[in-house]
DNA sequence: ATCTATGCAAAGTTTTTGCAGCACG
DNA sequence: CGTGCTGCAAAAACTTTGCATAGAT
């Protein structure tokens, strides 16, 4: 078959911010605003370490787990408890500026979210890479099954899991030794 | 503490099940057919553990977690270790006899799936309620992508997360008081 | 007879919880 | 000023691991 192209999204987002530096901080902004609205709407206090833990999540890119975090926020200074950061995290996930994943291991991993396209994930049982992709039939199926099934829809999640090209190459080369 | 997700759908899975009853012990001696194809091929023991679990596995319908399995079989008198039940999981999930989810809480959830038509959730976030559904759409996006991306796609898992209708029939309830 | 799988319990991970004190509103 | 949030650490929940022994080939 032709020529496959590895296009990873996260590439082209790396790419899009930074080919205009104010993107990012225009997007920070934004983000901060919907999350004070979210917590003024809740009754919930506008607390310095919800904001910088939201920060933190918006100055990374790809996916990263709870221990991650943390341990990026207490290398740039901004320490916070464990307990904060779940507790945060569980509220941006709920508003859906934070996305949540379980590949697999049994430990959670995190995305932000918000202006970005939504996309899914084909994962390696192999060697755990992960790539991004889009398709737009999923949103119909989305739609469909909602009102096929009386339910209202907020966010999916669809992981494709096979093995990628060079484990298989690997497994190969393996098989046919010298 | 935790009430398990409540599984609606199950009733399909007996229903069919239930019509012919020989179905389901045929069923069985078919899967047994090929864990043990699958043994010999990885130069795997054939212990009754791992047989007793299969056979409690395709006894259950719809999703289980590790303690309920165990507990299952401990009540029926088959007495096997947690680990073993964890090591016997993975075989039947890498061959695909078994299906192994996470619904958003990081507990496995696991479901028989040799002759069960391939199928998806969509998942209350209110009442932990979990619906399934089939979409053949979702079969050609797996092949697309596993083509563009170079994977060889072996299973999937797509989750919609959303309100059912009897909650959001509840909250507008609570809305709108005597 | 050999060598792997089991069982048990202990250790490992990840997440949740309880309580004292600080801070937002 | 009062309630709710934070921090800390202890514990809970789930899974994995190590070692002695039983059992499949």
């Amino acid at each position: 078959m032709g020529g496959s192209s590895e296009t990873s999204y996260a590439a082209k987002h790396t790419a899009s911010a930074a080919s205009q530096g104010t993107l990012n901080t225009d997007k920070l902004e934004e983000v901060k605003k919907l999350f004070t609205a979210h917590l003024e709407n809740k009754g919930l206090r506008k607390t310095g370490e919800r904001y910088a833990i939201l920060e933190e999540i918006y100055a990374r890119s790809g996916h990263f787990d709870v221990e991650e975090l943390y341990a990026g926020m207490k290398e740039r200074g901004l320490q916070v408890s464990r307990a904060t950061v779940y507790n945060t995290l569980d509220l941006l996930v709920e508003q859906g500026l934070v996305s949540k994943h379980q590949f697999g291991r049994n430990l959670a991993q995190y995305e932000k979210s918000y202006g970005y396209r939504q996309h899914d994930h084909v994962i390696c049982t192999e060697c755990h890479k992960v790539v991004e992709f889009c398709d737009p039939r999923i949103h119909g199926i989305q739609t469909m099954v909602g009102e096929l099934l009386n339910f209202h829809i907020l966010h999916h999640s669809l992981n494709l899991y096979g093995i990628c090209g060079d484990c298989r190459a690997q497994a190969a080369a393996r098989s046919i030794p010298a």
